[in-house]
DNA sequence: TTAGATGCAAACATTTTGCCGCGAT
DNA sequence: ATCGCGGCAAAATGTTTGCATCTAA
C-alpha cells in the first residue's frame, strides 16, 4: 500500500468533516486542495478505507452511500427533513447481548439507524 | 388512489417472499404473473406502497434497496457472505428507549442492522 | 526501476421520468 | 367520460473500470 498525497487528504478531509459526506461531497472538498483529483480515486480510496476497516460506509435509502470517518461503536440519526446525518456517541451493544445471542450465524457488527426529524428542522 | 391488478400483485409477490428482493428480484417474480408489467410500475408501486407505510425500504451497502413487505417492528441480519437478509423477529425500542430520549430531535423508527455470516455460509 | 496509483472517460447498474394511450371508477 | 395509471424508452444518478501515464518506494 504506496502513501500517496490523495489519499491522506481523502482520509484528512473525511475526519475534519463532521457531516458524514457523500463521496462527491468529499470529492468537492478534496479537490480544493488537489485541484486534478478525480472522481475514481476518490472512490478507490474509501473502498481502500472501508476494506482495511479505517473508516465506515453508511447506506441510507438516499441512493447514495455517506461515509464516516470514525470507526468507534457509535450510532446514527438520519433527519428525514434535510437529509443530514448525526452521530449518536453511545456504543449499543450491551444493550443488544441479548438479540445478538439469539441470532444464527456468527455476528460481526451491528449498527443502529434512528430516523427522524432533527431539532433543527423540528 | 386506484386499484389496479398490478398494484395487488407487486403487493402479493412482496409479501409471498421472505426474501426482501431487490427491485429487479421482484419484478421478475411479477412478470411471471404479469408479462407485460414495467419496471417503471414496480418502482412508482413500491414508492407508492412505502410512502403509505404499508412496506419498507431496506437500504444496505451493496447499492441496491431491498423491499420488506412487512412494518411491524423488527430488525434485519445481512449475511456478508451471500447477499442474504433475514429478519430478526425483534422489537429494540423498550431496550432502546435510553438512546432515544437522548436524540435531539424528534423520532420516527428505528432499524438495526446486524452484519454477519450466516449459518448457511458458516 | 517498477509495481502500484492516478486521471480521464467510458461503461455500468439502478432508479427516475416524460409521454401517450388505456382502463378503473 | 375522466383522469389516474401503466408501458415504454430515454434520461438521470451514483459508482466502477480500462487504459495510458505517472510516481512512491
Amino acid at each position: 500500500m504506496r502513501q500517496t498525497i490523495q489519499r491522506q487528504i481523502i482520509l484528512e478531509e473525511l475526519r475534519n468533516l463532521k457531516t458524514h459526506p457523500t463521496a462527491k461531497e468529499l470529492y468537492n472538498h478534496v479537490k480544493k486542495r488537489i485541484p486534478t483529483i478525480s472522481f475514481g480515486t476518490v472512490y478507490r480510496t474509501l473502498h481502500l478505507l472501508r476494506d482495511r476497516g479505517e473508516i465506515i460506509e453508511l447506506a441510507f435509502a438516499d441512493r447514495s452511500s455517506r461515509w464516516d470517518g470514525f470507526t468507534h461503536p457509535h450510532q446514527h440519526f438520519y433527519c428525514e427533513s434535510c437529509g443530514g446525518v448525526y452521530d449518536v456517541e453511545e456504543d449499543i451493544s450491551n444493550k443488544l447481548a441479548g438479540i445478538l445471542s439469539r441470532v444464527p450465524g456468527k455476528v460481526k457488527r451491528m449498527h443502529l439507524k434512528i430516523y427522524g426529524i432533527c431539532d433543527k428542522c423540528l
